[in-house]
DNA sequence: AAAACATTGTCTATAAAATAGACGAAGTTC
DNA sequence: GAACTTCGTCTATTTTATAGACAATGTTTT
């Protein structure tokens, strides 16, 4: 059955919206009747039998036993078939890369990470990428011929429709390399969908997240750099070119310091991990805080961004401020977001998420001073509670998204 | 046929999938023939000439003559039932109001407009807008119970789904008022939406300005206030809310003077048209400017945005570098909204839009240099060519879109 | 002007898709 | 164990769409 089926896949699958709408029913209930299907839809018993056993015949579902009684005959349980596929999310980080290996229906099988360099050419790195989707497979003992679907974030602008970087400033060596190519040649059977890391964070709130049912959110991701993922009537907003969220390049200070864009006093430049460390290795110099002038001679002369938030854990004033100070400058772009955009939510994720409540605080007080009332009485401004795995099941499910494609759409606006 | 139509219109007109796609063809081409239907939409000829036979009947659809030979038997041509019934646009500005009367495929049949004062209560001006509209509807001979949907655009925050305007800076009385139980006491048969002004602009422009086909562009509107119209995949943005685009209250100088919103150095308190003719009126004063102290004293000692204008066309170096001042103002708070949304095109609309090249180059070039090459590669900053129609123009598109409204729209997402 | 060809739109036979509801199988409740 | 429920299949029927024949009505060629 499934060496009959393998052969007829083609990426994506294409399903009309009676399919979609059962895969989908079973991607959120998880196992579900024939007679619940079609209370559900409102279709007859007969057409949602018809379309199950199509659907089984295809090998997108399969039987799952016997369910509970109701009062009546015992119903047969229906689940997506495991069997059928998988997909891998892969989340390339500045410093880092986390990998996912899910079945059709978005549940992490096999999940690994480790530090990573991106910049490195693409080569090397994505070579390392795929070694590790390898060893994942092996662990779940699956084929490269199983892989469907393969979604990729990258720390950087992508134009969305060819998959490639535009003008990286973290991965120079990146610009216009075909990643999709590059994975396509180890995984033949597969969709690559690249995108923006932070799209697919958002993606994975939304997926799995506290961002689920919301209709319009931003979520912030707060690290090396400063980027959004922006969610509008409930799809990820990706631009004209695919590069919004980009809200590390906003200007904060005309006359602040050089960022490495060109401009001066990006909020990216200001308030990023790199500019918090940098902030607390001149407090540890000219003696403003002993703590952080002790942490920065056990690390060997310099600071990084989480000594800083140790220091602040301790009650150091020195790190406090330069917390609240980043904080505050956030807020003050978000605030200007909030105005624009009005979103009901804020999630905020990346390196610096777990910085405890002194960010979130400085950056709520921020935006609250400076948005208007309409918008802000049922804003929510938080950390995403999915901390690293925002990423990687926001890959998983941006490759779900691309493998499966509903047909016919049909005009939605008259 | 029309008589006994009349009283079954229930607002909004539900139609499915097939009915709502041969309107929006005869929307966008104006006359259609049943083969042309048939081959665009791929519909057999059968099917297609049951559901315009369906669509007379009902009396959206009428014939409308013969077409010319195309080398063969001449076709009959289609178009909507222009006799069906009308859609009213209203767009209250803060100093005037707009109103037009138009058919059910959107053409404009009568337009008036007058200057008017946002301040009063909302009653009589209501009152005064129902005036205007009967007599519109007079000029044209159509009856009350003919009009079918009255689209509003009001100059403030509204909560779209309850058709209410939010604490609005410029009319205060009308805070929670109703203007949809208004304005049905007066036209019970039509369905009434109300909308920001400056949504109801983006909209015109996206249904018959430069903004046809364009998935994401902001719409600017610079007057007495300042605000922004959201297109995001085709679609309005108007957010969890009901009040994105309020930028006029984004913080562009800490120190700056204070604004209506409370806080301090608004863009709206610095650069538009108030604080426009505020400046001027210091340079007249001052002495900076011979040619504004001339313009001033004629005006019996004040001077209007309009008189910095007509300085600005006359070289009057004080007038032209205010106009420089707001127009960099605008485009910093510009430039990150455009690293952050990434839209093709902005238009620049409302009371100042025809101030001419100075303001529209100062924007492009503040836009130009604090964006991200990838976003503004392909951007396109440039005043809307609808000038004062956009407004009306939108709000009588706002009608027709929940007036008709497509029913049974299957999931577009897996 | 007649013949040849094109296009339009209706009509019919047919195929495809969905429905209602009968009915037996398989349970529960009393 | 009798009465009642629920489940899922099956059949007859209705609804919906299609293909293609064909007459009506044109233009173009000879």
């Amino acid at each position: 059955m499934n060496n009959t089926f393998r052969s007829r896949i083609k990426a994506p699958i294409l399903l009309n919206s009676a399919e979609a709408e059962i895969i989908r029913a079973l991607r959120r209930q998880g196992c579900i009747t024939s007679t619940d299907l079609s209370r559900m839809t409102g279709w007859s018993k007969a057409k949602t039998a018809q379309d199950i056993r199509d659907l089984v015949e295809k090998g997108f579902l399969m039987e799952a036993g016997e369910g509970i009684s109701q009062g009546g005959r015992k119903p047969r349980l229906l689940c997506i078939n495991r069997n059928l596929g998988f997909v891998v999310g892969v989340d390339i980080g500045a410093t880092s890369v986390d990998v996912a290996l899910a079945d059709i229906s978005g549940s992490v099988l096999q999940r690994y990470s480790e530090p990573a360099d991106v910049r490195q050419r693409p080569e090397p790195f994505l070579g390392r990428c795929v070694e590790i989707i390898l060893h994942l497979m092996e662990l779940q003992g699956c084929r490269a011929d199983q892989i469907l679907g393969i979604g990729i974030g990258v720390p950087g602008p992508v134009d969305f429709a060819r998959g490639v970087l535009v003008a990286p400033p973290l991965m120079p060596d990146w610009e216009n390399f075909s990643i999709r190519g590059f994975v396509k040649e180890s995984f033949p059977n597969a969709f690559v969908v690249v995108d923006n890391d932070v799209n697919i964070m958002a993606l994975g709130e939304q997926r799995a997240g506290d961002g689920i049912n919301v209709d319009h959110f931003i979520f912030v991701k707060i690290g090396t750099g400063i980027g959004a993922g922006i969610v509008s009537n409930g799809k990820i907003h990706r631009g004209s070119t695919g590069c919004a969220g980009d809200i590390g390049h906003i200007c904060v200070d005309k006359n602040g310091p050089i960022c490495r864009c060109g401009n001066t006093g990006c909020l990216e430049a200001m308030a990023a991990g790199p500019a918090i460390a940098e902030k607390a290795m001149q407090a540890a110099l000219n003696g403003s805080s002993l703590l952080l002038k002790n942490l920065m001679n056990q690390n060997g002369g310099v600071l990084r961004p989480e000594d800083v938030n140790t220091a602040c854990r301790e009650g150091d004033q020195a790190a406090l401020e330069i917390i609240r100070a980043s904080g505050q400058m956030i807020g003050d772009v978000l605030a200007g977001l909030v105005n624009f955009f009005n979103p009901s939510h804020i999630f905020i994720g990346g390196g610096i998420a777990n910085f405890g409540n002194h960010l979130l605080v400085s950056i709520r007080r921020a935006v609250l001073r400076r948005s208007l009332p309409l918008a802000t009485t049922h804003l929510s401004i938080n950390f995403s509670r999915m901390g690293p795995d925002a990423g990687v099941t926001g890959a998983v499910a941006l490759a779900l998204e691309y493998l499966f494609v509903i047909e016919d759409q049909p005009t939605t606006t008259i």
